[in-house]
RNA sequence: GGCGGUAUCGUCUAGGGGACUAGGACACGGCCCUCUCAAGGCUGGAACACGGGUUCGAAUCCCGUUACCGCUACCA
């Protein structure tokens, strides 16, 4: 038989950000549907029309394509789809696997609640399956409000689910499900089912909380007569401490970590990680590189805990690896916010701009480090981090006079190159009786450069600021040094 | 309560009966490199939930217990 293309959904409901836990179902899904030449379609699914707002459903859009999960074809609106998710309630109803079911939701809450108190289990005893025909006639005219049931069958519900197996429900545990309100829409399960069938969904991937949903939406297919899909139940996300994921976790949207600095391949390397494993210790991927490596039997069937340590880790492994080019539009933008440039003027220095970025990538974990470290290359002025002129410019004469030296030794130079500038600094070192500890000059120094004990090699800074600048900030450093003595 | 799912280092995981004195990564400690910080290299501590089976042999298969999670709405 002709295998047909895969068709996979991600099907979120619009009511708060794109959540991480959502990103990587999207990704999974994403990546089953590019490696296997299929098609991978999003849903939003607004019928719950209390909690859904366009700005939520903005956040969804923003987000995968922030991360690089584009969808094929037109997005579906669940909620445009309640017409059709009625007819097939309807067809149930015509050919008898559904029933008409007019007992009240106060009824129903009523005999919950006493079948909680006496602690049995609430099951619906079918009572309006019982009423004969000329009385739901009476009742329909009549104008009596109804919701329709689904008649669940004897027997067993199973699957073979690519994640966890085989997963089987005795019939007699679930109850006769409502599938359309009183007001004629559809509950959740009716119009997934209606919809996933209208969308020739092949492979249903989401989240194991949908395992019990699942042999309901089975009884469904079959009810309507259609082929059933394969199903894959991915376990949850996690928080620290073994709990759900939640707003008190911290960050749980992903705008949230794009405004961290994150890169969007380290998003989704660490979310693919969180569930499934390529095996052969290969941790950091890119996308095309997942895309070729996935495999649903890698998938993990336990339940992740979000770890952002190891988030801040793999964005440092994908920052390295970045091309500067790539980085510099990421980058850019964001130097512009801090108020530390313009587009214009790194697009003036852009040969200066991207060797910058190459000494910064290496030892930053976030975007946000990047620019934090590229201050001291963009200001005019500089500050000096008090712990570190506490304790590199701890004996204030003898490091004016070492700067001093510095200043002169550089300013000799013929030309600003690193052999030079690094010959003639150790050569103080030795002057001044530090043998090769190059290092007693070398710090100072860098808090004169940078006003901070941290940064790259001190002739790449050195480089970086350029003649004049370095030579006038030293210079202010000898004066500073000067102002404190007076 | 009922039903379903899950169970390897603190965390993410490899492992699919003998290759396991259980491997890798994050985090943590040490060492090396070194002008600082990173990065990198080396290295240390750290796990098969428990109890029964099956088997010549179980982290791997089966059963039970425990724990955790999910569902149990005219929410999605």
């Amino acid at each position: 038989m002709a295998a047909s293309v895969p068709r996979l959904r991600f099907a979120p409901s619009p009511t708060g950000y794109l959540h991480v836990g959502g990103a990587r179902t999207a990704l999974f899904n994403w990546l089953y549907a590019r490696k296997f030449g299929g098609q991978f379609l999003l849903r939003i699914e607004d019928t719950d029309k209390a909690r859904s707002t366009d700005e939520s459903t903005r956040a969804i859009f923003d987000g995968l394509q922030w991360l690089g999960l584009l969808w094929d074809e037109d997005v579906v609106y669940q909620g445009a789809n309640v017409g059709r998710n009625r007819e097939d309630a309807y067809a149930m109803l015509a050919h008898g696997t559904a029933y008409r079911c007019f007992c009240t939701q106060a009824e129903l809450a009523e005999r919950r609640a006493a079948a909680e108190a006496s602690k049995e289990s609430f099951k619906y005893d079918r009572r309006c399956d019982r009423l004969d025909s000329s009385e739901i006639e009476r009742r329909v005219t009549a104008g009596v409000p109804s919701t329709l049931r689904f008649r669940v069958p004897e027997g067993t519900t199973s699957w073979d689910d690519l994640v966890h197996g085989e997963i089987a429900f005795p019939n007699k545990d679930i109850e006769d499900f409502i599938i359309l309100r009183g007001d004629g829409t559809p509950i959740y399960n009716m119009a997934v089912v209606s919809d996933d069938i209208f969308m020739q969904i092949t492979l249903v991937m989401r989240g194991d909380d949908h395992i019990s949903n699942t042999p309901k939406q089975i009884l469904l297919y079959r009810a309507l007569g259609s082929p059933l899909p394969q199903f894959a139940h991915l376990p949850m996300i996690h928080g620290l401490d073994g709990k759900k994921l939640s707003k008190r976790h911290g960050a749980t949207a992903v705008s949230d970590y794009q405004h961290l600095g994150i890169l969007p391949g380290a998003m989704l390397n660490f979310l693919a990680l969180l569930g499934w494993s390529p095996g052969h210790d290969i941790e950091v991927m890119s996308l095309a590189r997942m895309r070729e490596l996935f495999d649903t039997d890698g998938l993990q069937r336990k339940a992740a805990i979000f770890d952002p340590k190891k988030l801040e880790w793999m964005n440092g492994q994908h920052l390295s690896l970045a091309p500067v080019d790539e980085l510099a539009l990421i980058v850019g933008p964001a130097l512009e916010r801090a108020g530390l440039t313009s587009a214009a003027e790194l697009a003036d220095r852009e040969a200066w701009y991207h060797a910058l970025l190459e000494l910064l990538k290496v030892r930053a974990r976030t975007t946000d480090d990047i620019v934090r470290q590229a201050e001291p290359f963009f200001r005019d002025e500089i500050g000096y981090d008090a712990e570190a002129e506490a304790k590199q410019w701890k004996d204030r004469p003898s490091t004016r006079g070492l700067l001093a030296g510095a200043r002169d030794a550089l300013a000799a130079l013929p030309s600003w190159d690193v052999e030079g500038m690094e010959g003639a600094l150790r050569a103080l070192a030795e002057r001044s009786g530090f043998g090769d500890k190059a290092g007693r000059i070398f710090q100072p120094l860098r808090v004169a450069l940078t006003g901070l004990s941290v940064s790259p090699g001190i002739f790449d800074v050195l480089a970086m600021l350029g003649r004049e600048r370095s030579l006038a900030r030293i210079q202010s450093a000898v004066v500073h040094l000067s102002d404190e003595q007076a």
